[in-house]
DNA sequence: ATGAAAGCGCTAACAC
DNA sequence: GTGTTAGCGCTTTCAT
């Protein structure tokens, strides 16, 4: 037995890496056997323990040798560890999972990048599912991730009141993303939108207008929406009349219908606040039809302050949130309970980016 | 013994979930221990077997009481079937993996989203990952996915040649997205850029233009791009000048940027070809801030027809290439060879759509 | 520093 | 129609 052990665990060359079917058939050609660690071990005459302590650099020290022929024998056979079986072992698979309203929108576009990069510095990768604005899908994807086993979900939900008992229970960590309130029970990140519509507002009244009308979205999470709220108490603390709200989906489309309203409305503002990039870039286009200039006939402010703001006619100021922050704190909760703040809601600051619609800078 | 299996396997109520420590000691109280299909089994009185039958209705059959035993006590449990252990034991993990240079850009948004849809109809999931441009991010995250063992790969590369020979080779299908040209050995799919290019410079000469310039992106993956090489034959065939190139990045900046040295330049062109809805808007955007108008002054024409393109000022003329056909034949080519055309390469003809900018519409 | 071996939870061939 | 059971490839404790 021992010469056999010899040629077993010796380094000669490995003269069949083809496995055989079980009747001594020769397997399907095409897609050939997976390389495991017990081919390496064996390749490189190690036990299958040296080679998992080689891979994961732990928890044993390998001697530097050992070390190297192992690595070689990885190189050369190929090897790359299965991520289903560690997986499995480590009750961990190592991935998050993001549900998301609509990856095209350019605000969730941004965030989920963000969240990506945030999870993949962490070592994570990440399972993104779009709900498309449906409860329905949203609990199916939320379902399946679970059942994936992810390690931590993301959601930006499309529910007011989304039932994360069932996965909670499971002990999967879950943080609520978009978040105008804390939801007891749940773990949520938000932007403080009263606030940012409130300095919007202001910087309005500040180019003294006085009718300021607001393009709103449809905000399925909450009854009234902080936008709404912190629009509609600046302009009454400051003695203004009440504006008038026009509703719409959260879209380039939602947004031009409004604008359409707006302009054909008796009383038309002088000023505007929209509730997304997408929403104002549709006002825009109402509003530029109408052969209406901005900000010289009516001024405009937008949420979220993405790219394509920047680039619409004219540049939009908007109310940025803090995408990147919010991204980081989102996984770091997740992955890092404890270490950052464990409130159960946390809010972020908004900042105002001064560009053209607000009629800061003359036109060029 | 009887006595102690009729009570295991009865249908008695569930005294103790919780599970203990293997010292007696009651776990950690926190991630409470996972619902596997054996506490499913012995609640309802079968075997795993039958338990794994009703869950994939397969490959036994199983009589209808037994079946709504199973089912009452995966509810009751709260079961969820361990993805990765099944994805060990199945040697397929119904992941997708999607590498793209940036999911913040509109095309790829729209291009991944529709991705995902595709994949979710076949029931399998989809692993986001950005190359951000980088060629090594790149080739990290095809490694990274081979290793988490996706059932296929999806792969807009910043590469002219990606070696995915190492990928391949593990027996994992990929396909190419966004591609100009067949690539020897790899599976690739793309849009008749040169066509498209001929299209929208054709369209621009119906409207008198004689000089057509280009704003073009770096692209990483041909020496010459289809819709240089297709603007540039037609300005040939057509015995017009010769138009200059702007290059740039493939981004509203980059646009901008081109858009610039364009008018400054002093031989301006009275029609541009952009080669994405991005480069457009940027272009659009020095246009505008050089008192320029679009399409009287310079008309231009974009590629791609993303939904911002829409809603540009004015709307941009553009080449539409067919995102969700490309996708399901994508995910198609992937998941099911054979059936869908098993042609290395597969070109998908675009359309243009007529907006503002090339002038068919009056201003209005 | 290295090896043997016990599972992680699931599927399906096979026996009944 | 139902049960038994042998792994899938990996990690890690414990022994050497």
């Amino acid at each position: 037995m021992s010469g056999f052990r010899e040629f077993e665990r010796g380094h000669s060359t490995w003269g069949n890496l083809e496995k055989v079917g079980p009747m001594g058939m020769s397997a399907d050609p095409s897609p050939r056997p997976a390389v495991t660690r017990a081919d390496v071990a064996r390749y490189a005459g190690v036990s299958t323990a040296v080679v998992s302590y080689v891979v994961n650099d732990r928890p044993n020290k390998v001697a530097p040798a050992t070390e190297t022929r192992v690595r070689e024998a990885i190189r050369l056979l190929g090897y790359r560890p299965n991520g289903a079986a560690r997986a499995l072992k480590l009750g961990s698979t190592e991935m998050l999972g993001l549900v998301i309203p609509d990856s095209t929108n350019p605000f969730f576009a941004e965030l989920s990048h963000a969240i990506e990069d945030a999870a993949n510095e962490l070592g994570y990768a990440l399972l993104l599912t779009n709900s498309n604005g449906s409860i329905a899908t949203e609990r199916k994807h939320v379902q399946n991730l679970s059942s994936r086993r992810v390690d931590g979900l993301l959601l930006a939900s499309v529910e007011p009141h989304p039932d994360l008992g069932r996965f909670t229970e499971s002990g999967i960590p879950a943080v609520l993303l978009n978040r105008n309130e804390p939801l007891p029970g749940s773990t949520s990140i938000g932007v403080d939108l009263v606030q940012g519509a409130r300095t919007a507002v202001e910087h309005l009244i500040g180019h003294d207008h006085t009718d300021i009308d607001l393009v709103m979205g449809a905000n399925p999470v909450a009854p009234i929406d902080g936008r709404e709220k912190g629009w509609r108490h600046t302009l009454a603390e400051r003695g203004l009349p009440e504006g008038v709200v026009y509703r719409g989906e959260f879209s380039r489309r939602g947004g031009y219908d409004a604008g359409q309203r707006l302009v054909a409305s008796r009383r038309r503002p002088t000023a505007v606040l929209a509730s997304s990039d997408t929403q104002a870039v549709g006002v825009l286009r109402a509003l530029h039809e109408a052969g209406l200039h901005v900000p010289q006939d009516i001024a405009l402010v937008s949420f979220d302050a993405s790219q394509e703001s920047e680039y619409a006619w004219p540049a939009l100021t908007a109310v940025r949130q803090p995408i990147h922050e919010m991204a980081r704190a989102a996984v770091e909760k997740l992955l890092k309970p404890g270490e950052s703040g464990d409130e159960e809601h946390t809010v972020f600051p908004t900042e105002m980016l001064i560009r053209r619609s607000c009629g800061c800078t003359p036109a060029p």
